[in-house]
DNA sequence: AAAATATCTTGAATAAATTTTAAAATCATG
DNA sequence: CATGATTTTAAAATTTATTCAAGATATTTT
């Protein structure tokens, strides 16, 4: 769950924004207006802000160069289509992007998605219980920690922060051992072989997540 | 939406062509240098790179060649328009295109849009709720998993990319089993015997799209 | 620097699933 | 209704995955 924050001077656009985000991994506090926008900020911490430009209080460049002062936030800007000329002059300012009304949606939810990716690179994932931590090297259980090697541990947190996808096992070299390695396939297996045990006894419900698709490669289930 | 990276050893050249690329349908990645970008590809997937050729810690051709050891993503080289020349020999090493400096924001757009339609594989297919996912390796119906085999996922895969189109078994044998394949045509019924039957059984009017063309071959029927 | 330990890689045996084949039954078409 | 094409069926052949054990590498400890 991301943590959004939406600045405009319409009650109406704050409840739509809320509405279009609300269905994601968002969750959106609605500010009206720039005011009560930079109030919000000095108390919380945001995971992205989404700010309309025409706003009469204090135009939107000028709360984008405020917030600038003190974080570096991910910005991404709002705007009427027919603005769009002056707003590609502006993101030197310090916004990381733009997206013009009316919303596509799904548009909307890639940009917010994309401008987080690119400040925020995934370090954790977690799912129904296991939790994956790059930055402590661990993976774990229910407070139960799993010791890995450093192979089996790079190979689950691929698959795990990409759920549905299929890695062959060439795939797999190329990402876990880097592309020069001579290393074959079989390799894979045999670390699959060790993981898979790991992570069952710790009485992870293995199979229902990490599976292999024959004849292709593994994938972690998309639930 | 689509994802660039972009590699230049300038940031601003960097900041330049992601300015230029965000009004449209690219999200960009910058990646300063050549080594960043080779990090970069490892990590994640590009729709399309934009490589700078004159860069200091690697050309950008001995770049272009390193990813082209594992990848067919498209590549436009940049280039000042002086050193035209070299490029057109340069694009054997499998560069898609190549574009010069300084750009014309609607040709940059063109030719990357080009390149895409030229190299990016469908990968996803739908038709009345029954979804093809190539990435995924999954064919589903309403959110029911049907598990097919690796022959009847390029079969059904090659006929719903390929609506109204009429394949012999000659055709399909070329196309999912490779040219130089020995099968033979009866070999396909089989195949398409099973499929049949594991579609049929989650509700999917299969008969109504998958049919036989007496005499010739099957098709998947265009709506 | 040597020894101890852990990890990685490989090959071979076994198990599992898919692919192919062949033959009988059925079907479409003139 | 005769003919050739398709579908069905079942079993054999083949391919792919898993497991296991042992040897090779790499890392840590002494």
């Amino acid at each position: 769950m991301n943590k959004v924050l939406l600045i405009d001077d319409e009650e109406r656009m704050l409840e739509l924004l809320d509405l279009y985000l609300r269905p994601y991994h968002y969750i959106c506090r609605k500010a009206l207006g720039a005011n009560e926008g930079l109030e919000y900020i000095k108390e919380e911490r945001f995971d992205i802000i989404l700010l309309d430009i025409m706003m009469p209080e204090m135009d939107g460049w000028e709360v984008c160069r405020k917030i600038r002062e003190y974080s570096d936030v991910p910005i991404i800007m709002v705007t009427a289509r027919e603005q769009k000329e002056d707003v590609v002059k502006g993101l030197k300012l310090g916004a990381d992007d733009y997206i013009t009304k009316p919303f596509d949606e799904a548009e909307l939810v890639a940009r917010m998605d994309a401008a987080l990716r690119r400040t925020k690179p995934v370090n954790q994932v977690e799912m129904d219980g296991l939790l994956w931590d790059k930055d402590q090297f661990e993976l774990s259980y229910r407070n139960q920690y799993i010791k890995l090697t450093p192979k089996e541990f790079a190979i689950i947190g691929l698959l795990m922060k990409n759920p549905g996808r299929v890695f062959s096992r060439d795939q797999l070299i190329d990402l876990v051992w880097g592309i020069h390695s001579e290393t074959e396939g079989r390799t894979v297996d045999s670390h699959v072989r060790n993981m898979r045990e790991k992570i069952r006894d710790v009485g992870f419900p293995m199979d229902d997540y990490f599976q292999t698709v024959w004849g292709v490669g593994y994938k972690w289930i998309k639930k």
